[in-house]
RNA sequence: GGCGAGGUAGCUCAGUUGGCAGAGCACGCGACUGAAAAUCGCGGUGUCGACAGUUCGAUUCUGUCCCUCGCCA
């Protein structure tokens, strides 16, 4: 019999948080975060971490693990949320609540994800400097023509990994399939919150002032001093601060809505084309408490 | 009031030696397998300030007017 699992996504400033509290107390359920940042210890109001008073009341898992200077990576991410999930469900149900899609999918979904060499990334990350992107997805279209179809010239990033994949495989990137059958390794329960575009907005806009408000600008110095990897240095607010750091407060502020807008909108494109969610819109009366009951109605 | 510089996509601007205009950003959509809060792809009809003139044809030249900014009064 495969574990139950219950689990709430959806965009950035939502409002998953406080649903997923509301949930957890209700099921009795201890919380994994699927959120790439609010595993970093210090990187609290740019995350929009729960405070220690909710992280008291609510049991939660995979925040708080790491410092910043450590990168995490999804295979990482994946281990430890299993892990996570097996010891909570030795005593009760484990609560899902995230919105780093890829993230997500790797804990739940039945997918294997090859190995990685950091020798032979750095070579083809040198290579792309040297020959250009396009060199490279040429090469890739050589030796996997799937893969190639499927990754756009100009995604550098993309090529690398395929590369990588198969160098160190021996084996075709695009032989990695599972990616479109959306199988859990659970039995899960999948809600997704969702608000509409104009209000969605207006929350983030008032999330970034009440986090610079909050002392972002100051967290952002104290974590940058004791050592940030790649990762963590790329963390919406973190990052604008770090690089417009002689531009205007208010340029800055800007910069870091705009970001989280354009995220936003990516996070809801990634969850809309996963078929397992059951969408509900918390901005309507009795949005919330609908979702909270086909959670606890296991999905029935 | 005088002189100068401008008024072109939601914003900042480029451009057309006269042939119904284009970048970045914003915005919308999509992809996404060991960096993913990352990375990348697709989407641009807008009285080219207004009116008149020249012209086969004006956003582009000429004139007048309106507005904005700067300097001088």
């Amino acid at each position: 019999m495969t574990q139950r699992v219950v689990a709430i996504v959806g965009a950035t400033a939502v409002g998953k948080t406080e649903l997923s509290i509301e949930a957890a107390q209700r099921l009795g359920a201890e919380i994994v975060s699927v959120d790439s940042m609010q595993i970093y210890r210090g990187m609290d109001v740019g995350t929009a971490k729960p405070d220690a008073a909710v992280l008291g009341a609510v049991p939660h898992h995979l925040v708080d693990v790491f410092d910043p200077s450590h990168d995490v990576t999804v295979a990482e991410f994946r281990d430890l949320a299993r892990d996570a999930i097996d010891d909570i469900g030795e005593r009760t149900v484990p609560l899902l609540v995230g919105g780093s899609g890829l993230y997500f999918r790797a804990v739940v979904d039945r997918l294997s994800i090859p190995p990685s060499s950091v020798q032979v990334r750095g070579r083809l990350e040198s290579e792309v400097d040297t020959l250009g992107t396009e060199s490279l997805h040429a090469r890739l279209v050589e030796l996997d023509p799937d893969a190639a179809a499927k990754i756009e010239p100009g995604n550098a990033r993309r090529i690398v990994r395929a590369l990588e994949v198969i160098e160190i495989t021996g084996r075709r990137f695009s032989d990695n399939d599972g990616w479109d059958r959306y199988e859990s390794v659970y039995d899960l329960v999948l809600v997704g919150l969702t608000r509409p575009r104009d209000d969605l907005y207006a929350r983030i806009e008032a999330r970034v002032d009440s986090m610079l408000a909050g002392g972002l600008v100051e967290e952002t110095r104290r974590v940058a001093a004791a050592g940030m990897g790649r990762t963590a240095r790329q963390a919406l607010g973190y990052r604008q601060i770090l690089d417009l750091e002689e531009a205007e407060p208010a340029a800055i502020r800007d910069a870091i809505v705009r970001a989280t807008k354009r995220f936003a909108r990516r996070q809801e494109s990634w969850f809309r084309s996963d078929p397992r969610v059951a969408w509900f819109d918390i901005s309507e009366p009795g949005g919330a408490e609908a979702a909270i009951a086909h959670l606890e109605a296991g999905g029935r």
